[in-house]
RNA sequence: GCCCAGGUGGCGGAAUUGGUAUACGCAAAGGACUUAAAAUCCUUGGCUUUUCGAAGCUUGUGGGUUCGAGUCCCACCCUGGGCACCA
């Protein structure tokens, strides 16, 4: 009978889901040693598991697998992340209730994960959009209002015209709807925001603890963006106003030689001077029309105009003018800017531009110059002295902004406050949580700066838990990051109805140890996912500071034309196909033969198939009579292919040990596609011998080598060809023994000039003149020296020895 | 513009960290089995020259260090990713 994963590979998940997944359930409090690997939960869309995730869901069962068999108790939970646009919108289009549709494709990824043979421990399975989850995400966030880090402000917030909500700074790409594409237009609403900012520092040095790809650190380097710097007061010039400057370089504030408002600048239009309120007011309106995506990307020229005013510098007393120009932002620093051309790019630009006084202060060696009683000083040095005499107060500033945190949009957890008239907000007690979102007809978003919800009075109206009189709920609901940002916590203790997470369970196994998934979340899940957890070590809810030690994220699996795949170029590779054709073990391995997880690279259909040969090859050597192979063999063999039979059978324990040594460290360092290669080696030697010849120790180590890998070829092997009675899950994973490595011989390279000439089997620990001595006898070392004089003789112990002439 | 990561056969990629470059797989060529095809099995294996013994060249390009460089150093080119008026 030939491989058949079609009939292999429904038998077993039959049989795992009839023993109800039972060997992968984890104990809340492990007693031994333990694990816990996560996978980025899935956002459970109509178009079902992509192989994108079979990568990293693959790697992350690999791992789960081979701990188990270890030894270790291991946490390897999955869930939905099902609130949010795509369902939402998917519901208005086809005119369906969002909560059907996700449980629909809920659904539909179960059954697909579980047709890939993944082990997760299913007991545990969430969903955001469940009243029981959210009902916890909405009891973080009563514990943030009441900390002061959830408020409601009206802030300049990122409007996407076509979903029709706010978003976040960290969902704007591009000045872009990282959802949609839609350019975001710029608008002053009410909104909840979440301090972020508050935690800013400990977000940014907590990276130091972490495990994870520098190119991520980076990035939230980057996007927490800190600088040190100083705040210094400049007096507008015959008025009372002073303006507040930022600037990590005070040391140069002898060479201001103007000062610039941004237009959104309390006092822009307070010192407009006569003759100049036309032109100033105008470019203030224009300007504040802009987007931020205009004023940063299409305006290629520095544009400002004067106010007519002039300000003070403190350091010399000099008059300098204020001007205004969209360059400044007021989101950053105080939304002023000293102007220091000689030291500045984008001021040198400006003061070119509108021919402003230029005045070097800091020479070419670095020293201070033209500044009065601090010349000469190295200009890191007069900072300090510098900062003192002019006032200046030494602030820490950070580009990171607060979250906003409201969405117009219906699918979403509702807020859990009531506004009255009287008491103003008034936040629901923890005894009314959740506060379940209602039924509903309609979910168009209305666009009226409001979510669907506004439109049900029924929910909306109630009273006031305060005063009983007439109040409304507040109608905006959670951004779809805030169920993923403390997921991770709830697999620990899915159930509890009376707490978030038990803080025993969250002793035992926090924090996730290996966490593997896309680095399209690198500054938004993960940084709200810190930010939340360590909130919640705040008061106490959890005990570790971070929630993730170590972060590996796997590279895109391009299409087969070795672009992105998408819908529109027709490239996409659906997981079903693969699996109906070639068997989800087949699948599986070649997702992790490719290359390096870590690494982008092209599907190649023709590449599933070598996968498949080999597996076949397995499948051929333990569980089919090779009766053929037989006849032939035993027949025509004379006695020195006998006797290299011999030799192959004593050096096969010798291979069989540097495979489990090699496929061991390799899968203990995420290198599986080497692994797998060597799993190849090992057959290819396997099959170098009558196959009636290859003893059952070679064969079960291959089937409990290749488990993690292709766990339902593997079991069927192990049960019905080895006729072992127990699943190789209880098999202890295959040890080697180092002694058994050492080899007695080995290649010596003989080199002359650098060049390779012969290559001699040696014994192992020779000295020089040993290996000297054979390769001098080598008719082929002889040729290259015979007339040379050796002037130098490099010799390497076991590796190579090179004549120099 | 700035900051990362990376350039190895026709392709995906290996290479014990300075010591046999191209493991493993795909594709290709030749052969066996077959009426035939598919499947399977065996053999070949970078490039150039060749008297078939072999010789020379080869890890993006150019230099350097070294007995020896894919690996270390310098300069440049290209690709991918991130940041982008943050004062």
């Amino acid at each position: 009978m030939p491989y058949q994963p079609n009939k292999i590979e429904p038998k077993w998940q039959k049989i795992w889901a009839k023993n109800n997944y039972k060997s992968w359930h984890t104990k809340d409090k492990p007693n031994k040693k333990h694990i816990y690997i996560l996978d980025m939960f899935p956002y459970p869309s109509g178009e079902g598991l992509h192989v994108g995730h079979i990568e990293g869901y693959t790697a992350s069962d690999i791992l789960s697998r081979y701990y188990r068999m270890k030894g270790f108790q291991v946490l390897h939970p999955m869930g939905w992340d099902a609130f949010g646009l795509p369902a939402e919108n998917y519901a208005i289009k086809t005119k369906k209730n969002p909560k059907e549709v996700v449980a629909k494709n809920i659904k539909n990824f179960r059954k697909q994960l579980q047709g890939v043979g993944f082990s997760y421990d299913w007991q545990r399975e969430i969903n955001t959009t469940d009243p029981n989850y959210y009902k916890w995400t909405q009891w973080i966030f009563l514990q943030l209002y009441k900390k002061g880090l959830a408020y409601e402000e009206e802030v300049p917030v990122n409007w996407c015209p076509s979903c029709k909500t706010v978003l976040a700074d960290e969902e704007v790409v591009d000045g872009k709807c990282d959802r949609c594409g839609s350019v975001v237009k710029r608008k002053k609403l009410r909104q909840w925001v979440l301090k972020i900012t508050a935690m800013a520092d400990r977000l940014l040095k907590d990276l130091d603890l972490l495990d994870w790809p520098a190119r991520v650190k980076t990035m939230q380097k980057n996007w927490i963006g800190r600088s040190e710097g100083v705040e210094v007061e400049f007096k507008v010039a015959g008025q009372n106003d002073y303006i507040n400057v930022f600037t990590t370089r005070v040391d140069t504030i002898f060479g201001v030689t103007y000062l610039v408002l941004a237009p959104e600048h309390p006092l822009a239009k307070k010192i407009l001077q006569e003759n100049y309120q036309e032109d100033a007011i105008e470019y203030i309106e224009k300007a504040l029309q802009k987007s931020d995506f205009e004023r940063q990307f299409s305006v290629k020229e520095k544009t400002g105009v004067f106010t007519g005013a002039y300000a003070i510098n403190p350091a010399n007393r000099e008059r300098i003018p204020i001007w205004i120009s969209d360059y400044v932002l007021i989101s950053y620093g105080t939304g002023a800017v000293m102007g220091v051309p000689a030291h500045d790019e984008r001021d040198l630009e400006f003061a070119e531009k509108f021919h402003l006084t230029i005045k070097e202060v800091i020479s070419s060696d670095g020293k201070v110059i033209n500044s009065g009683p601090f010349d000469g000083l190295p200009y890191k040095k007069a900072q300090e002295k510098i900062a003192l005499y002019v006032g200046g107060k030494k602030v820490v500033r950070y580009k990171l902004r607060d979250w906003i945190f409201s969405r117009q949009r219906y699918w979403g957890e509702p807020i859990p406050i009531i506004k009255c008239e009287k008491c103003g907000l008034v936040p629901l007690r923890e005894s009314q949580l959740p506060l379940k979102l209602p039924e509903i007809k309609k979910y168009e978003p209305t666009g009226k700066n409001e979510s669907p919800l506004a439109d049900i009075s029924s929910w909306v109206n109630v009273k006031c838990p305060k005063c009983k009189g007439p109040a409304k709920r507040e109608v905006n609901t959670m951004p779809q990051w805030a169920g993923s940002s403390w997921y991770y916590l709830r697999y620990l203790d899915p159930k509890n109805k009376k707490k978030l997470i038990d803080l025993k369970k969250e002793k035992a196994w926090m924090p996730v140890n290996i966490y593997i998934g896309g680095v399209e979340h690198a500054v938004l899940h993960l940084l709200y996912a810190r930010f939340w957890h360590k909130f919640l070590y705040d008061i106490g809810v959890v005990s570790t500071l971070e929630p993730f030690s170590r972060l590996i994220n796997q590279g895109i699996i391009l299409g087969e034309d070795g672009e992105k795949m998408s819908k529109s170029r027709g490239n996409v590779i659906s997981p079903d196909t693969v699996i109906k054709k070639y068997g989800a073990d087949s699948l599986r391995m070649y997702e992790m033969f490719m290359g390096p997880l870590s690494f982008s690279k092209p599907w190649n259909t023709k590449g599933v198939i070598g996968i498949y040969r080999f597996l076949s090859r397995v499948w051929s050597l333990i569980a089919e009579n090779n009766d053929k192979l037989k006849e032939n063999d035993a027949l025509k063999m004379t006695v020195e292919a006998k006797r290299k039979i011999k030799e192959n059978i004593q050096g096969l324990e010798k291979i069989r040990h540097k495979t489990i040594k090699k496929v061991t460290e390799d899968i203990e360092n995420l290198r599986f596609n080497t692994a797998i290669s060597a799993l190849m080696e090992y057959l290819n030697e396997l099959y170098q011998i009558p196959l009636d010849k290859v003893n059952k120790k070679h064969k079960e180590t291959l089937v409990l080598l290749l488990f993690p890998f292709a766990p339902h070829l593997a079991e069927e092997l192990w049960q019905t060809a080895l006729k072992h009675r127990k699943s190789v899950e209880f098999e202890k994973w295959p040890v080697f023994k180092n002694e058994l490595l050492e080899e007695k011989f080995y290649t010596l390279v003989v080199q002359v000039n650098s060049k390779v000439r012969d290559k001699i089997k040696a014994k192992k620990g020779i000295n020089e003149a040993e290996a000297k001595k054979l390769a001098k006898d080598s008719s082929q070392v002889k040729k290259y020296l015979s007339k040379q004089k050796i002037k130098k003789v490099v010799f390497v112990k076991d590796r190579i020895i090179n004549f120099v002439t």
